[in-house]
DNA sequence: AGTAGTTGCGAAAACGTTTTCGTGTTGAAA
DNA sequence: TTTCAACACGAAAACGTTTTCGCAACTACT
């Protein structure tokens, strides 16, 4: 067990200072070329490493970004997490991951856990007790330390700052017409309670659309499921007393979940029913039938967030200017078994 | 913009010594009453909070973990960061995540960049590449200097750690036992290549099931699958040539492609194919029908690794005694609708 | 020989903590 | 009045870097 190897100790072994032996290190041309060479191959042979941590309280920097979740057991925030562990590898970064279970206070404790020096700025999507509540004090606090957040699937009007959106509201737009397009009118709508931003957003497109056709809206054809754990029945009692010829899920396990439904009760899909969901994950492309989603490109999302983020972190002090961007990443409609061609 | 208040100016602007702040602070007796309320309030007043990298110098500990996996879109990953973020969070850890993307040089450079200060010990699991190479000098590395390393799922013999693994021969045994005692003797076996740990266990205790029961093997039976890209029409050309009863699968993708491919080819499952996987993961629950598997409790991994490490951390340096346990955690059996009854 | 410029290196401060040790002041006991 | 403990606080070192500045010693020019 051999501890690592300082500046101090090689300075002490070699006979010379520890700004000699630093400064050899970096290839100073203030050290002669034969105190350079000895210094750099005493350091290579006991394998010196510059200590990040001391580097990291010189600089006031850590080189780490966290990025905060509701939870990682989900395909989307896992795609997220991917790309943004992509970007920041690439630009030397560090990433740590918090989790929130959808905690309002566990997003706090987070926050200002690692606010203190740990890590030079957040990523992250809001827990659903965070948009219930719609407290961001410690996003401001945070954002007011001089530290940079962006935002991302999951944000909130009332905080300005970097955000990472799709357009959600378009998205489901599209979806919807899609399904209009081929002839469809009693189209049942799958979502999530009105706090959870994206689903709200997701209601409000499958709402336009209908609207933008002259599709009378009935009510009975919305199914908000705020239980996730135990909703089967009641996709059961919608499809059994409404006549419904397509389906919009606004996430892939309700969508998954109303094919399974619908088959056990012996409707086909997508000759019966056809079906959209909202995520392009893994589910979706190997259920059977596989299912026709709005692809949400978390990868995408994840890089651009991470590339936001890391920008804002490497201007200058001086040349800083606040000013915020909203970006939009694109969906896309992709086709698969679950509707008909 | 109100940058971090630090002791030092808490000092200056109340006209004390640093000294008296920080024990102010940390409540020391050696403070007088009134000076301590003073600073307390002041700290109060002005959000103070400790700096955490200048904490993690002065104790030589950084209060973090590293998890090192080879991707994060893998529901299995996933769900074993869940369990180490679980309960580092409990124990007042971080986690940061670095993704090998099963290559050998990512771990590497990963582990160097990380080894120096950064973090307190290694969570991990190997790339394919590092398991083919079977180079594992980086981690030795970092063991010698005295930072704890523990493996799980996808480890090796040739280092000496902590590790966590599930009995993935006997699971595999099991799991043939099963669809023996159904009555099947025809039982297709799709695997990984030898190199992948876990691939070469579960196909060693398929073997030994068949052994075991007295069933001859067929090797044209076994279909071990490099390219996880594009490998339907291996399973098609082996469902084609073979008469098969019973089908089992390392993990879920080869599970749950050999259900859509012999539904296309018109076989029914369960009642003419019987499926099990390996790795109880959303596609297999979701999938129609749902498949039977060997759930591997990632959540539980992680929990167990992340508590074997932490242990070990909190060790103080003059008890530590060098000791390595492996842990076996349990799998079960999950059956669903892919078996018959 | 005297001056100026170059070269090579070291001391020390800084980042923000914690902690050990020292020291001056007070109060009480002898 | 002297002595000693208790009290309240500060100086400084330490963690491991980087960097600024200062200072010798040498070289080269008048």
């Amino acid at each position: 067990m051999r501890r690592k190897v300082t500046l101090k100790q090689i300075a002490k072994e070699l006979d010379v200072s520890i700004s000699t032996v630093s400064k050899s290190l970096r290839n100073s041309l203030e050290i002669s070329e034969d105190t350079r060479q000895k210094v750099q191959a005493f350091a290579k042979l006991y394998n010196y490493k510059p200590n990040n941590i001391a580097l990291s309280l010189k600089n006031r920097k850590s080189k780490t970004i966290c990025i905060i979740i509701p939870e990682i057991i989900h395909h989307f925030f896992a795609t997220v997490i991917s790309g943004v562990e992509h970007v920041a590898n690439e630009k030397g970064y560090n990433v740590i991951i918090c989790l929130t279970e959808e905690s309002f206070d566990k997003e706090v404790l987070n926050m200002e856990m690692l606010a203190n020096g740990s890590i030079d700025g957040f990523i992250m999507s809001l827990s659903k007790e965070t948009q219930q509540k719609m407290d961001f004090h410690h996003i401001t606090e945070v954002i007011n330390q001089g530290m940079p957040v962006v935002m991302f699937d999951r944000v909130t009007n009332d905080i300005l700052c970097d955000k990472v959106i799709i357009d959600d509201n378009l998205a489901a737009f599209n979806a919807t017409q899609f399904l209009i397009d081929k002839g469809f009118k009693k189209i049942a709508l799958l979502t999530t309670v009105d706090y959870v931003s994206v689903g709200k957003l997701r209601t409000e497109g499958y709402l336009k659309a209908l609207k933008t056709n002259d599709i009378k809206l009935n009510e009975n054809l919305i199914l908000k499921i705020e239980d996730t754990d135990n909703f089967e029945h009641q996709i059961v009692k919608l499809l059994e007393n409404n006549d419904i010829d397509a389906i919009f899920a606004v996430n892939e396990i309700f969508a998954v979940t109303a094919i399974k439904v619908a088959s056990k009760m012996g409707k086909k899909i997508p000759e019966e029913v056809s079906i959209i969901g909202f995520t392009d994950g893994i589910i979706s492309k190997y259920s059977s039938p596989s299912i026709s989603t709005v692809s949400q490109n978390g990868i995408k999302m994840g890089e651009k967030a991470a590339r936001m983020l890391i920008e804002k972190l490497e201007i200058e002090e001086e040349d800083y200017e606040e000013q915020y961007k909203t970006e939009v990443i694109e969906t896309a409609l992709v086709e698969r078994e679950s509707t008909i061609l």
